[in-house]
DNA sequence: AATGAATGAGCGTTCATTCAT
DNA sequence: CATGAATGAACGCTCATTCAT
C-alpha cells in the first residue's frame, strides 16, 4: 500500500519534470496525487520543501551504491569505474524524470538545501574519481592522469545530454514513444561510448 | 546608443539565466531595463514572445559561423572540426547566460517556436558532423566512423556540464568570481580536453 | 444566513445594473460583497461566468411561473394573458436591476451561454402567446389574430421602456427616490395600459 | 471627400454598437478608421468626448424633423402623429447602430452631457405629444386623453424592442442577413402595428 | 488527521492618454 | 498638423498558503 505522502512525492516528481517546478501548481500535484490540496503544506511544509524532500530521497539512494562499489575488494580501478558507469547509466535511465529536475535545479535554483545536496553529490563523485585515478596510476592500471573536473564533465555531460536528446531522436526516426527496446539499445550504446572515452583518457588497455 | 528594445532583451537574458523564465516577472525585467513595464508588451507582444525574440537573435548568430567554416576550401575535415570547437567554446564562454537559458528551455519548455529553433540548430550540427565524418573517413583523414549522436552528446554535453560547473569550482577553490584569467585557463583546458577525445573517437592522428 | 456566494451574486447584480458589466471591476464586486477578490474566481470561475450564474438564477425563476399559469384549467385565454401581465409587471418591478442587465446584454453581449438563455426565454414566451392567441381565436374569446412578434414587442417593449423611464419621471416631478407609493401607482398604470392595448389588438371584449 | 474626423466618428459608431463602448478600445477605432491612435484624443479630447460628439451629431438631426412636422399648417393632429411615426420608423431603421448605442447608454451611462441630450430629446417628444393630444382632444379629432408617459413608452418601447429583435427573427427563420426586402416588410408591419395601437388609445376613427 | 473555504500578494497584460518630435 | 513611442494605472486572474472546523 502506497502512502499519501509518497503519492504526493511521485506525482510532484512527474509534474516537475514535465512542466518545471514553477509551472507546476500545488493544485495540479494534489489532483495528480488524488489528495486534498492542503496536504502538501501539511506533510511537507511548503512546495519548496516538497522539492527538497524529493531530492533527499533520490540523492540518498545514489550515495549508497558508490560506497558499495568502492568497498569491493576484488576489483581493480578500471573495473570499479566500469561498474560505476553501469550503475549510473541504469539510474539515469530509470529515474529520467528526476534527473530532468536535477538538471533544471542545477541551472537556476537558489534553494540552499538543494545546492548543498548537489554539491555534496558532486564532490563525492570527484573525490572518488580522484582516488581511483591516483590508485590506478600508481599501480599502473592507468597510464594517464586526466583532469578530474574534465573527466567528470564528459562522463556526466555526455550522459545527460544523451538522455535529454533521446525523445528528439525517437521523434526524428519515428520510433514509438513507448518502445523500450530502442531505449535499451540507446543506453547500451551510450554506456559503451562513455567507457571507450574513459579508457582512452585514462590510458587503460584491456587484456594487458 | 542602446535602444529600449535592446535594453529589455539584455535585461531579460540576464534575469532568465539567473532565476529562470517563470520566476522572472515582467516587473523585474522592466526595472532592470529601466523601462516602463508596458514596454515589454509594446515591443515584444508578451513575455513569451520576448523569450522567443531572444532565441531568434542568439540562434541566428550561431548559424552563420557554421556555414562560414564549412565553406572554407583549404581546411581538411579535422581542421574544420577543430575550428568549430574553438568557436563553440568561445561562444559558450561569451554567452554563458544565454546558454544557461537554452539548457533550461531544452529541459522544460513547451513553446513551439523555441522547440523549432532548438531542433533546427541541433539538426544543423548533426548534419554537419555527419558530412565531416563521412568525408574525412573517405579520404582517410579519420580511421573511425563514430555514432554521430554520441559524438555530439559528448561534445555539447561536456561543454555545457563544464560551463555550469565553473562557478562551483571557483567557489570551491576560493577563486575571485570576476577572475577572468581563471576562466581563460578553464575554457582552454576544456577546449583541449574535447579535442583530445574527438581525435580519439575519430581515429585522427596528427603529423601523419 | 446569507452565504458568501450569494453575497457576490447580489453585489454583482447591483453593480452590473448600475455601471454595466464592463465598467464593473471584480475589485468593486468583492468590496461590495465584503469578500476577498479571489472568491469570485473561486466560486464562479470568472467574471464572465459570474454573469452567467446570475442569468441562470433569474431566468430559471421566470420559466416556472409561465408553466404554472398555462397549466391552470379554469382560466380562459384572456384571463391567462392577464395573469401573465400581472406577474410580468411584478417581476420587472421587483427585479428592476436584473432586467436592466438583461437589456444591456441583449444589446451588446456576445456570450454564447447568455444568448442561449435569452433566446430560450423569448421563444418560450412567443410559443405561449401563439398558443393562447390561436386557442382564444378558435373558441371566439378573441376576434383578431395579431402578429405575435409585434404583440410581444409591444408588451415587453412598453414594459422595459416604462421601467427605464421611471427614475427620470421621478426626477422630473421631484418625487423622492425611495417613494414606493409612486412606484406602485406607476406600475399599476403601466399594467392597465398594457392590458388595454392587448385587449384591443386581440379583439377581446369584456362582459360578453 | 470624407474627413479623418468623420472617419473616426463613423468607425466609433459602428464599433460601439457592435461591442459596446467599454469593450471598444481606441486602438480598434483608430485601426477601423485608418488613422493614428492619438488622433482620437487630438480631435475629440478623449474617448468619452468622442461618444458625446457622436450623440451631438445624431440627436441634432432628430430635433429638426420634429419642428418641421409640427410647423406644417395643413395637417390635423393624427396626420402629424402618423407622420412622426413614419419618420421615426425610418430613422430607427437607417441608424440602427446609433439607436443600439443610445439604448445602452440610456441604461448605464453616467456621462452628464449624454444624460442631458437624452433628457432633452425625451422631453421634447413628450411636450410635442402632449400638445398634439390636447389639441386633438379639444377639436374632437381624438376621443381619449391617454397618459402621455405610457403612450410614449409604447411607441418607443415597441419600436426599439422590435428593432433589437430583428436579427433574432432573421436567424430564426433562416433569412439572409443582408436581405433588405425582409427588413422593409418588417418595418412596415411595425409601423402599421404602432399606428393601430395609437389610434385606439387616442380614440381616433378614420373616415368618420 | 484531514478538509476545503478563504486569504492576500503578485502575476502578465491592456488600457486611454500624453508628449517629444 | 500629425506621429508613435512611452507612460502609469488598472484590469481579471492564479498562486501557495492558512485556518476554522
Amino acid at each position: 500500500m502506497i502512502s499519501k505522502e509518497e503519492n504526493i512525492l511521485f506525482a510532484a516528481e512527474k509534474l516537475f519534470a514535465e512542466r518545471g517546478f514553477e509551472k507546476t501548481s500545488t493544485r495540479e500535484i494534489s489532483r495528480e496525487a488524488n489528495v486534498n490540496i492542503s496536504m502538501i503544506s501539511y506533510y511537507f511544509g511548503s512546495k519548496e520543501k516538497l522539492l527538497e524532500s524529493l531530492f533527499e530521497m533520490r540523492m540518498a539512494e545514489s550515495q549508497t551504491y558508490i560506497k558499495e562499489i568502492m568497498a569491493k575488494p576484488d576489483l581493480n580501478e578500471w573495473q570499479k569505474i566500469s561498474l560505476i558507469i553501469d550503475r549510473y547509466t541504469e539510474r539515469v535511465r530509470t529515474y529520467k524524470v528526476f534527473y530532468t529536475i536535477l538538471q533544471t535545479e542545477q541551472l537556476t535554483n537558489k534553494n540552499e538545501q538543494i545546492i548543498r545536496y548537489l554539491e555534496n553529490s558532486k564532490k563525492g563523485f570527484l573525490d572518488m574519481y580522484q582516488k581511483l585515478v591516483d590508485d590506478g596510476f600508481q599501480n599502473k592500471t592507468f597510464k594517464k592522469k586526466p583532469n578530474i573536473a574534465m573527466m567528470h564533465a564528459t562522463l556526466s555531460g555526455t550522459m545527460f545530454y544523451a538522455m535529454n536528446g533521446l525523445p528528439m531522436y525517437k521523434d526524428y526516426f519515428s520510433i514509438n514513444k513507448e518502445n523500450i527496446d530502442y531505449d535499451q539499445q540507446y543506453f547500451q550504446d551510450l554506456n559503451l561510448h562513455i567507457k571507450e572515452i574513459l579508457k582512452h583518457i585514462l590510458g587503460y588497455e584491456e587484456n594487458k
